[in-house]
DNA sequence: TTGACACAGAAAAACGTTTGTGTTAACGTG
DNA sequence: CACGTTAACACAAACGTTTTTCTGTGTCAA
C-alpha cells in the first residue's frame, strides 16, 4: 500500500512550492488561477486529501464535536442524535459520540479523552445537577452546550449556553390533564435524581397541585431512573400502596411503557382502571395499541438548534453572549388517560386553577 | 485563556529534555523510575494531556473508528450503535458517528471526511450491494467491516470482513411459522433492494415456501424501505389486490410495526384476521400490546464482535487474515401469528417440510 | 529612467509529538 | 588499568500542514 499523497507530492508534480498548493487548496489570495487550475487539478489525479491531523495540529481546530450521552438505548436519543449529527454534517462537523451510562466518572475520562482529541467544543446531555466536569470546562472556556439537561451550580450555571425544554410547565401540564380528567390520587415515578430533568418536572407537578388546591402526594412519588425497567418496578411499588394511585405520571414516556406494562400485567386496564401519562413523545409511545398520551417536545429540533449554537460559538460569531433557550411543551391527548372514553368536558368545565397560571 | 500545556513545558518543569518526557509517558524503556515518577508528577500537577493531532501526525493512529449507518432513527441501530461504542471505549477507541439517510454519494463524502480525520478503521452497517465506496476502502487496505449487511461484489466480497446474522435462515423460520400456522397466501413486505440483507431473506422466504411445497407468492411482494412508513404503505397495496395474503411477513419489524398499525387502522384484528411477523426483535417488538413475533439477532453482540474483530485487523493481530462471522437467528414467538391463540400442534404435526431443510 | 507598488510565488518557521542516533558517565571484566 | 557494556538521557529529524516573511518580476506614474 503505497504512501497517501501529502500536499508535497502534489507540489511536485505541479511544480511549484507546496505553499502555493495550500493556497489553492484553500482558495487564498496569492495563487494566479492558471496555477491553481494547475494544482487542483493535479491534486485531483493523484486523489489527494489534506491529513486532517496536520492541519489540526496547526490550526488548532479540528471540526469535530464531541456528543455525551447517557445511553443511546434510551429511545429518547436516538431523535436527538439525529437532528445534532444532520446540522453537525451540514455545518461541515463531525460527531465523536460518547455514552456514559450515567457514570459520571466515565463522563471524565470521556471528556478528557475529547480535549485531548481536540474536539472544537462539546454538546452534553448527560450533565448532572453540579457536574464538575462541565464546571471544568466551563472555566477553560471550552466552547460547550448543555442539551436537555442544565446544571444548578451557581458558579457556573449562568456562564453556560444550553437548550432545554420548559420542564416544568410540560409537567405542570401533564398534571393539570390528569387532574381536569378527575384524578385526585396521582402516582409520579421520577426521573434520576441528579438531573434538573427531574427536578423542574416534579417542580412543575408540584404547582399544579397547589394551584388546584390539591396536596402534593408525597407518599406516592417512587424513585425511577428513567429506564423501562424502572417504570415497571413502580408498579409494584404503588401496588404495595394502602391507597395506589388512580393515575400516574411518569417523568419520562420511557418509564411510563414500563408503567404501562406493569398495570398490564397486574390486571389492570389503561384507562378504564388507571390513567397513564408521560413526558417527550418517543416514537414508541405513538404506537397503535400504545397510545400514551405525553407532553411532547422538539427533540431533532432541539438537538439542531444546540449544535447551530455551538457552532456559532466555536466560529467566534457569538463569543461571550450566553444563549440559553427554553424550547415549548406540548400536551399530546391519545388514550392512556381515558380522555375520549369519559369526555373532557364532564369533568373539566368547573374545574379551573384556583389562580391563573 | 492560557495555551494548554505542552510536552516541553512539562519537559521544562522537570528538568530534562522533552524527549524524556515522552518516554515516561508512554511507559517506554529509557527512563530511570526516578526520573519518570517526577515526570508525571509534574504532567499530572500541569494537568497536562498529549495533543493527539500532534500525536497522530507521527504514529499515523487515531484511536478513532468510524461508524456509518443509514439513520440512528431506526431502532434498530440504537442497541447496534450501544454496542460498538462500549466495546470501542474499552478497546480504547473513539467513534464517529455517520448517518448517510441511505444515500450513496453521502455515504462516499463521509468515508473521505473519515479519512482525512484519519480513522485507524471503519464500520459499515450501510452497505449497498456494490458498493464502490468499500470496494475503494478494500482496495486501499484501510481496515473495514461490514456490520448486518455484506457486499456480493465478487472482487472484494471475500476480501472483506463481515459479520451478519444468517438471514436466510431466519426468513426461512418466519416463513415456515407461518406456514406451520396454517397459512399458504403470505404477503411479504421487503426492503431496501440495494441491501444484502434484502436480498437473503426474500432468498430465505423462498426456500421455505419451496419446501413446504408452496409456489412462491410474487404477487404478494411489496416493496419496502426497512422504516416505518413503508410498512403501513404496503398494507394499502395489500388491500387493493384480489387476493389479499392471511399472513404478512416484514423483512423488519419496523416495517412490520407500520402493516400492524395499517391493519388495525383499516378493522384488521391481529392474529385473528390476520397474522404477522417481522425480523430483529427490537425493543417495540417486545412491548405488552404489540407483542410481535419474530426473528431475534443478538443486536449488541454482533456490534461489539465487529469492534473487536476491527480492531484486532488494526492492531496488526489478524493483519491478512478474513473473518466472515455469521451469528444464529432464532424465532421468537409472541401473540402476532396467534400462535397460542390457534396451537401449535394442530395445524403442524403433520406439516413438515417436504425434503430436510 | 527610476522608484513605488502590486503580484505570484518561494523559503522557512512553526504546530506538538515520537523516535533513531548520539553522548556521557558509571560499571564491570579480564 | 584499559576496554567494552549499559543506563540514562539529550539532540535532531520527521510527520503534513499553515502562515509569516522574503524575493523577484512586471507595471505604472512621475
Amino acid at each position: 500500500m503505497e504512501r497517501k499523497p501529502t500536499i508535497k507530492d502534489v507540489a511536485k508534480l505541479a511544480r511549484v512550492s507546496h505553499t502555493t498548493v495550500s493556497r489553492a487548496l484553500n482558495d487564498r489570495p496569492r495563487v494566479s488561477s492558471r496555477t491553481r487550475d494547475r494544482i487542483l487539478g493535479v491534486a485531483r489525479r493523484l486523489n489527494y486529501r489534506p491529513n486532517v491531523a496536520a492541519q489540526s495540529l496547526k490550526v488548532r481546530r479540528t471540526k469535530t464535536l464531541g456528543l455525551v450521552i447517557t445511553t443511546i438505548i434510551n429511545p429518547f436519543y436516538p431523535e436527538l442524535a439525529q437532528g445534532i449529527e444532520n446540522t453537525a454534517r451540514e455545518m461541515g462537523y463531525n460527531i465523536m459520540l460518547c455514552s456514559t451510562n450515567f457514570d459520571i466518572d466515565l463522563e471524565r475520562q470521556y471528556v478528557e479523552m475529547l480535549r485531548s482529541k481536540g474536539v472544537d467544543g462539546i454538546i452534553f446531555t448527560s450533565t448532572h445537577l453540579d457536574d464538575p466536569n462541565i464546571r471544568d470546562l466551563v472555566d477553560e472556556e471550552l466552547p460547550i452546550i448543555l442539551v436537555n439537561r442544565r446544571i444548578y451550580d451557581p458558579s457556573v450555571s449562568n456562564r453556560v449556553d444550553y437548550v432545554v425544554i420548559e420542564n416544568a410547565r410540560g409537567a405542570y401540564m401533564a398534571v393539570e390533564h390528569l387532574i381536569k380528567m378527575g384524578h385526585q390520587r396521582i402516582g409520579i415515578i421520577s426521573g434520576h435524581d441528579q438531573s434538573s430533568v427531574s427536578v423542574e418536572r416534579l417542580e412543575g407537578a408540584k404547582k399544579a397541585f397547589s394551584d388546584y388546591g390539591l396536596d402534593f402526594p408525597s407518599a406516592l412519588v417512587v424513585a425511577g431512573d428513567f429506564m423501562k425497567s424502572s417504570g415497571r418496578q413502580a408498579v409494584a411499588a404503588f401496588s404495595r400502596m394502602r391507597l395506589p394511585p388512580t393515575a400516574v405520571f411518569a417523568l419520562n414516556d420511557y418509564m411510563a411503557l414500563g408503567a404501562l406494562e406493569g398495570f398490564l400485567d397486574a390486571g389492570f386496564r389503561v384507562p378504564e382502571d388507571l390513567a397513564i401519562i408521560g413526558f417527550n413523545d418517543i416514537e414508541m409511545s405513538r404506537l397503535k395499541n400504545i397510545d400514551l398520551t405525553t407532553i411532547s417536545q422538539k427533540t431533532y429540533e432541539m438537538g439542531s438548534i444546540a449544535v447551530r449554537t455551538l457552532v456559532e460559538k466555536i466560529e467566534q460569531k457569538a463569543r461571550g453572549i450566553v444563549r440559553q433557550i427554553i424550547l415549548e411543551p406540548e400536551l399530546v391527548i391519545r388514550k392512556s388517560c381515558g380522555f375520549s372514553l369519559r369526555g373532557y368536558q364532564k369533568n373539566v368545565i368547573k374545574k379551573g386553577p384556583l389562580a391563573p397560571i
